[in-house]
This record gives structure tokens, C-alpha cells and sequence, in this order.
DNA sequence: AAACGGATGGGCT
DNA sequence: GCCCATCCGTTTG
């Protein structure tokens, strides 16, 4: 049996804070490998959501939905959202705690026509062109073009089909911070960041 | 440009 | 039965 070791950066990326993970992975790349064909998005927004914030799927306790976020960090955890959505987070705390960092939107960066193709076929106009900066600027939007379904609940996001991979440079962009959205309760906490000026950012 | 409401179904009190 | 970490087409000013 050959011995799995994580690398130095990945054992301890995972050890920070919540705050500071939805912080660093902006600008690093999401790509999944699917039978259609692969896509790339770069992180341009994120929201986190803490054991003791009440907005956090985590807030009342382990039940089977939440059940990956009280797992161990850097795994995926895909929820269904208003009948026809899902959302794709980040697990992040250390084992137990139940947090997490929502992606809420990504810039594109290979497979734009298959994000167009999968984007269009969940639309009743389907003859239409979406523009480049909005294939990907919204959480349900992104789980669609980057063909992401509940089968990946659960998995390590540091190897296999889908995976997140870090850029070496220091990030040249500012991170700008805001209230979440879509919330009702904790709707005052600043927990959304994402790259300033960015075009794929959902909102202002 | 902004505001509004319908779609649509699982999760939880 | 009500609530939702959303999106889109339509209506309104």
C-alpha cells in the first residue's frame, strides 16, 4: 500500500481561519475534468460562513445535509438550493467545527463554449449568446457552467475530477469586502470578499 | 436600470 | 407548511 503524504502548502493551508481561506482563494483556479470535456474558472468571489453565524447550514447542528461540512477541510460541499440550484462551498474548519466558503463566482478561463452549452440548456431562450463575464458570476450560475452535480458532495478538492490549484505568485489584485447576499439573518456581517474590479464578480 | 414575481423541490420545525 | 447562501423573463419608471 502506497503511503498518501500532502504537501507542506496544502497541510497548512487548511489550518487557517475561515476568513482567511474564503480571503486566499481568490485567484486560484477550480477546474473540472468531466466526460464532456474540462473547465476552468478563476475564483473572483467567495462568502464565509462560521460555526456561530446563523446563516451557516452548520449554526443548528450535524444533521445529513451539513453532514461534509463537519468533516475534515478542503472537501466539497454541494447543497440544493430553491428547487432548481445548487451552490458549491469549500469546507474549511479544522474537523468538527462546520464551516465553510461558498463560491460565488468565477472568471472564466478554458472551456467557455462548453460553459455556454451547459449554461444555455438550463434557459427557455436558448438561441442566445451569454456573455463571457456573466457565465460564471453567480453561485448557481458557475455549479451549472463548470458541470457540477450532488455526486460530487464530499469529495477532496486536491486530486481527482475536480480540484483547486494554486497560483505561486503573490496576488497582484485588492480584495474588497462586503455584507453576504441573498441572507436574512447575519445579513450584517462582513463575510463576502471578492477581487476588485473584476468583471465576474455577480454585484457591486 | 431597477424592481418584481414565478419556477421548483428538499430540508427542517 | 414555511423557508431557502438563486436565476430569469417581464414589467415598470
Amino acid at each position: 500500500m502506497k503511503k498518501s503524504s500532502k504537501s507542506f502548502f496544502e497541510r497548512n493551508f487548511w489550518k487557517q481561519s475561515t476568513v482567511t481561506v474564503a480571503q486566499k482563494l481568490l485567484g486560484t483556479f477550480l477546474v473540472h475534468n468531466s466526460s464532456e470535456g474540462r473547465t476552468v474558472g478563476r475564483i473572483v468571489e467567495t462568502e464565509a460562513y462560521l460555526s456561530d453565524d446563523p446563516a451557516c447550514h452548520a449554526a443548528r447542528g450535524e444533521t445529513p445535509r451539513n453532514r461534509v461540512m463537519f468533516g475534515p477541510p478542503g472537501h466539497a460541499y454541494i447543497y440544493f438550493i430553491y428547487g432548481m440550484y445548487h451552490c458549491f462551498n469549500v469546507v474549511t474548519a479544522p474537523l468538527g467545527k462546520g464551516e465553510a466558503v461558498l463560491i460565488r463566482s468565477l472568471e472564466p478561463v478554458e472551456g467557455l463554449e462548453l460553459m455556454q452549452k451547459r449554461r444555455l440548456s438550463h434557459r427557455q431562450r436558448q438561441n442566445q449568446h451569454i456573455p463571457e463575464k456573466e457565465l460564471c458570476n453567480g453561485p448557481g450560475k458557475l455549479v451549472i457552467a463548470m458541470g457540477m452535480h450532488r455526486s460530487l458532495n464530499g469529495i477532496y478538492l486536491m486530486k481527482g475530477p475536480l480540484s483547486l490549484y494554486f497560483s505561486k505568485e503573490t496576488p497582484s489584485f485588492k480584495i474588497k469586502t462586503t455584507t453576504r447576499i441573498g441572507i436574512r439573518e447575519g445579513a450584517d456581517l462582513p463575510l463576502r470578499f471578492y477581487i476588485q474590479g473584476n468583471p465576474s464578480v455577480s454585484k457591486k
